[in-house]
RNA sequence: CGGCGCGUGGCUCAGCUUGGUAGGGCACUUGCUUGGGGUGCAAGAGGUCGCUGGUUCAAAUCCAGUCGCGCCGACCA
């Protein structure tokens, strides 16, 4: 591609609602352009890079088998009535009606339509198992698109969808389709982690995603430093780093309310009385209705408590309670009427309400809560005697410096990661609600066992820039990169060194060595700063003195390296190992 | 949904407090200049200042409403 009869337009400043470097480089050099919130508009080269990044999906997918497809965008609301999503997703999905009236929605993921698709042709044992791709643009109406195309309304999407006999079918479709993943992701080159994570409102029980560590990613992980052991924190078992052991020698003191005038905060009462805000216990309160079931109507509260210096963690705690939502918390005023006091005074003594324990409060004697009653709280408080709760639960979140549930040496290190890539084990979830079966070897009727796994196309390409870019511009994965070679000549009007430059370039991409060559009639400092910002994994250089003195410029776009080279043979150097090139 | 903020040529911003009919930089056009890290100079084209209404002789500026956009937010016990 010649930058004259391409369509490109670079800029030096960057919109004032891009936040993060990615977002900014990618519209500066001209690779998007945005339409509406969330929704872009890719450019020729943006979307090269896209299109190699699809094609590493694709090899590594068709290489076990799987079998692209392309399912509808729009469909039809009777569909998703089937698995009673029109209503669960909410208005994440976007729904409209046709000149009909009939209603329709923008397919979100495609759970049901490839199950539709699924059901009317898998009629036998026989024609499984069997796994479903496409690459797509999805909708979801998200509530606030991000950062560009790490959040958007729409991106593309590619999704697979995995048939099986049974259960252990599906966790080795489940498991090809990870070491897919895995390969894929090695093929960018970039840093990324494989984590456990919570199965959502997607459902199904096992769950990795793989994550792109980046500081701007938008969910919190907690690494190992010693084993494999990688976590979304959503879903991170907490394990103190110092295990507190019950201490036998401390006897029960007898309860006793005293007066705290203003102190509302853990902050506040751990000055107060001068005890460390692990020694205190905080009570919150929470509604166990999630409103997935409409008959629940009535508000069912419960009570949570932790040691003051952890904070809940709102996915273990919706798993304890099995809802599909995690719980809401009570208003202040429901505080009130459930407990008598207001928030600041509550406490888990004397309440009709279920009290759920987070694990670290189990070993804690003579502690202090609120009293239920304004302006007084309890010490020497004893669990068993005092009150008693429902269980002990692991209810907090884990943080930096716990322990590792695989090693106890080991500690949790927190990191920020884009998450890129998900697979899913369904089992019959899906199967079931659609009637979706076939005939076993005994002729007896099955549902299927499902996987499904995605990865963001879109997101991706935005996250290996936000890993790999510098003050200059961005740095390609060269796996990715819309060209190998980015081409400056800078005297196109000498018409021998522009004939010597067209030949290297028709050399060049005859090998699908692709190469952007900046052909405009601009200074070299404009085409520096160009290439730069573009970010291709090379650049060659040819000038008036350069061509004189029979060489080219080749530069590594990361190290900023250049070697020089011959003009004759140039073509079989840069067809070769680019990298020795750079050696020593 | 709640809180805060912002809407001025394609982009980025100033002007608004103290009303007098719009301006800089980038990009674009033309000419000269320059020619290995966003050259310099000159001359241009392009905006009914988000929209509606109000106050006023006069509104980008003040007031009200409305729409759009951006940021933050459900951890207070």
């Amino acid at each position: 591609m010649k930058w004259s009869k391409s369509y490109l337009y670079t800029s030096k400043d960057a919109p004032n609602d891009a936040e993060i470097p990615s977002h900014k480089l990618l519209i500066r050099a001209g690779f998007m352009k945005k339409l509406a919130p969330g929704i872009y508009t890719y450019g020729a080269l943006g979307l090269r890079a896209i299109r190699k990044f699809e094609n590493i999906i694709r090899e590594e997918l068709n290489k076990i088998s799987c079998v692209e497809i392309l399912m509808p965008m729009v469909q039809p609301r009777e569909l998703w009535e089937e698995t009673h999503r029109w209503k669960e997703m909410g208005a994440g999905l976007l729904k409209f009606q046709n000149r009909n009236e009939n209603w329709f929605c923008l397919g979100a993921t495609h759970e049901e339509a490839v199950t539709d698709y699924v059901r009317n042709d898998l009629k036998s044992y026989k024609d499984l198992p069997r796994t479903l791709y496409q690459i797509q643009t999805k909708y979801r109406d998200e509530i606030r698109p991000r950062f560009g195309l790490m959040r958007g309304r729409e991106f593309i999407m590619k999704d697979a969808y995995s048939f099986d006999l049974d259960q252990a079918g599906a966790l080795k479709s489940y498991d090809e389709l990870y070491n897919a993943y895995k390969s894929i992701f090695e093929r960018l080159n970039l840093n990324y982690r494989i984590v456990v994570a919570d199965a959502g409102n997607i459902g199904g029980s096992q769950t990795h995603e793989f994550q792109l560590l980046a500081d701007a990613g938008e969910d919190a992980l907690l690494v190992s430093d010693t084993t494999s052991f990688a976590a979304n924190v959503e879903v991170c078992p907490a394990i103190d780093a110092e295990e507190i052991t019950i201490d036998s020698s401390v006897v029960q003191l007898p309860m006793e309310k005293f007066s705290t005038p203003g102190q509302k905060t853990i902050a506040d009462l751990s000055r107060f009385t001068g005890m460390a805000e692990k020694e205190l216990v905080k009570t919150l309160f929470f509604s166990a209705n999630d409103g997935s079931n409409e008959k629940d109507k009535n508000l069912k509260p419960i009570a949570v408590i932790l040691r003051g210096s952890d904070e809940l963690n709102p996915i273990k705690l919706k798993n304890v309670l099995k809802l599909t939502n995690p719980p809401q918390m009570l208003t202040d005023d429901e505080v009130k009427n459930v407990t008598g006091a207001w928030p600041g005074s509550c406490g888990p003594v004397g309440l009709k309400i279920p009290v759920y324990m987070d694990q670290g409060v189990q070993n804690l004697k003579n502690y202090i809560v609120g009293a239920n009653e304004d302006q007084f709280h309890l010490k020497n408080v004893n669990t068993g005697r005092d009150f008693n709760p429902v269980g002990a639960f692991d209810l907090r979140m884990a943080k930096e410096g716990d322990r590792c549930p695989e090693n106890p040496k080991g500690r949790l290190k927190s990191y920020r990661g884009i998450e890129v890539g998900h697979v899913f084990y369904l089992g019959k979830k899906y199967s079931e609600k659609m009637g979706a079966t076939f005939l076993d070897a005994q002729g007896k009727s099955q549902f299927f066992e499902m996987g499904c796994y995605g990865i963001g196309v879109t997101r991706t390409v935005q996250a290996a820039i936000e890993q790999s870019h510098d003050a200059d511009g961005i740095i390609w994965p060269e796996s990715i990169a819309p060209f190998k070679f980015h081409f400056c000549v800078l005297d196109p009007k000498d018409e021998k060194l522009m004939g010597f430059a067209e030949d290297l370039y028709k050399q060049l991409n005859a090998r699908h060595l692709d190469v952007f060559m900046d052909d405009r009639d601009e200074r070299p400092g404009v085409k520096f700063k160009d290439a730069d910002l573009l970010g291709m994994p090379y650049r060659l250089v040819l000038g008036k003195k350069s061509f004189d003195a029979g060489e080219l410029e080749l530069v590594d776009r990361k190290t900023k390296k250049q070697v020089k080279i011959k003009l004759t043979g140039a073509f079989e150097l840069l067809a070769g190992d680019l990298k020795g090139l750079f050696k020593d």
